[in-house]
DNA sequence: ATTATTTGTTCTACAATGTTGTATAAAATG
DNA sequence: CATTTTATACAACATTGTAGAACAAATAAT
């Protein structure tokens, strides 16, 4: 029963939470993802999908202390639970399948290695 | 204004009637997908994904010929437009980008090698 | 010290995608 | 031509994605 999906959005952002690691806080995920993405995303909609995946169990959240910045309020930090790493494995790999069985990008197209 | 986005389901699909080329109906879509994902999906889920994507320019579909089998009705055959191609190759890229920074991911822990 | 400005989160509403169930259609067999 | 099998199409509902406004807390300016 390990109900193990994940939206695209969400799936973008647990792997950007995992790459910020102690920096993975609302805002500077929005401006990651954007960044990377090169492609708006509004605020609101980061926030609202990063606490379905605390509700999902995927990810969990703690309030960090407050910086010296000019209105560095606390933010709250997130980070990857193990059932959020696991799904996010899963993903992964059933992907990666899928791209080994497809004719178009098996064959040596790949820009990409891993490990 | 390359509107690029993709759903998880809709990606999979996409992938899945890639591989399956010549054979690439819903009926056997379904049953690909529910074979290599190790998951139900329902058969009017994998119509609504087919025709969004068609309606999208992902996927292109022609009525196949009857074949000689018992009830062998007519098969909608899909298949991917060049725009669709580019889809799948952007968010696979994007993907592969982000896992390569992905410090649990990158090192040496994954199973598939591509290429 | 009170007002403005900046960094940040929370809440509400709506659009797009995912899922299910049911109805319908066409071909082969008896 | 009724039954069985292989299929697609459609309608209703659930989950995920998106946008924006409201709210909160910290520093800076006056």
């Amino acid at each position: 029963m390990s109900e193990n999906r994940l939206g695209e959005l969400e799936e973008v952002l647990m792997l950007i939470v995992g790459i910020l690691e102690e920096k993975a806080y609302a805002l500077n995920i929005t401006e990651e993802y954007e960044a990377q993405a090169d492609r708006k995303v509004a605020i609101g909609a980061v926030h609202t999908t990063l606490n379905r995946l605390e509700k999902k169990g995927f990810l969990t959240s703690e309030m960090g202390g407050a910086t010296a910045e000019r209105g560095g309020r606390r933010k709250r930090i997130y980070s990857i639970t193990a059932s959020g790493h696991r799904a996010l494995a899963n993903v992964r790999d059933f992907r990666l399948t899928l791209w080994k069985q497809f004719p178009a990008f098996a064959e040596g197209k790949l820009k990409f290695v891993l490990a």
